[in-house]
DNA sequence: GCAAAAATCACCCAAAAGAATGAAAGCCGA
DNA sequence: TCGGCTTTCATTCTTTTGGGTGATTTTTGC
């Protein structure tokens, strides 16, 4: 993906090229008086846009179904972790967000497939982890993801 | 789902009707050759149903976030009894010079990092990698890291 | 309402990691 | 001793990561 659209550039061009094409279809049709079955495939395609703007938008504006699932986890006595998550949270300045990259990190992502569970660009991630790297203390993912897992953050 | 429309929100809104209410008009236009504001309408509602549509299904059929909220239990190590090492080592194929490589990987280290505690070139270090991935079945490092750690190996 | 923090995204460049292939040396059991 | 396995290393090429910088947008707390 070209990512030198901005946002608002895109939405835009969304809008304008959204309307313009259809348009211009229409127009076409109206132009040489074309009567088939044409019609009914331009409804579908443009019912199919809808309904795959709507799950766009479903998905990437709508906080998560979550379901809560309690495991237990036998461990040693000696590696449970003192601190609860949200003190090491807070101690360290790690936002929300920067945990959910760490989170989805942790299971083995690369930036790519993080960006795409957290609807969000390449770069994006990338700065999360930047920040994660520097608050963590750490130079690599995989340092990272260690020192997540001592301090118990996943 | 209340909450006040974000900036970015209502312009997406606002490109999403632009460019439905421009198709729907020239649309309506083609078909009816005549200027009905009542059609236009209409089709704008058969829009914004179809939208809802998709935000519904993608609701719906979008994989919910699952929180595993992890309880630890306590015992004492001598409790903790995974399947041996070597057991893990043979069913896998993995080599003993394999191994180490595996257990400096999941500290974090990079393959320079690795190359030099093992004393090989990094190539080799590659080399193992690469027999791991495809022995392990995964990716990437992190990958290679995790399934590690939930076969015992590390 | 406004300032601060958090979140988002882009672009460039460099370094690291990974994929594919070929190859050589040593060990070990049949 | 022969074939298979392990270990070692190289080369080329592609993909992924990471560093640094600057910027805008969004949320949040007072």
């Amino acid at each position: 993906m070209t990512q030198k659209l901005s946002k608002i550039q895109f939405l835009f061009l969304y809008g304008l090229a959204l309307g313009s094409l259809l348009s211009l279809m229409a127009w076409s049709n109206y132009r040489f008086m074309v009567v088939d079955h044409a019609t009914e495939l331009y409804l579908l395609l443009i019912a199919g846009v809808f309904v795959s703007v709507g799950i766009w938008v479903g998905l990437r504006w709508s906080a998560p179904t979550i379901i809560e699932k309690t495991v237990h986890v036998p461990v040693p006595m000696s590696a449970i972790s003192p601190e609860p998550n949200e003190q090491v949270m807070a101690r360290l300045g790690i936002s929300p967000r920067e945990l959910a990259v760490l989170v989805e990190l942790s299971k083995g992502q690369s930036n790519d497939e993080i960006a795409g569970q957290l609807f969000v660009s390449t770069n994006t991630v990338k700065t999360h982890l930047a920040n994660l790297y520097a608050k963590l203390d750490v130079k690599r993912r995989t340092q990272a993801i260690e020192k997540a897992r001592a301090l118990g953050l996943v």
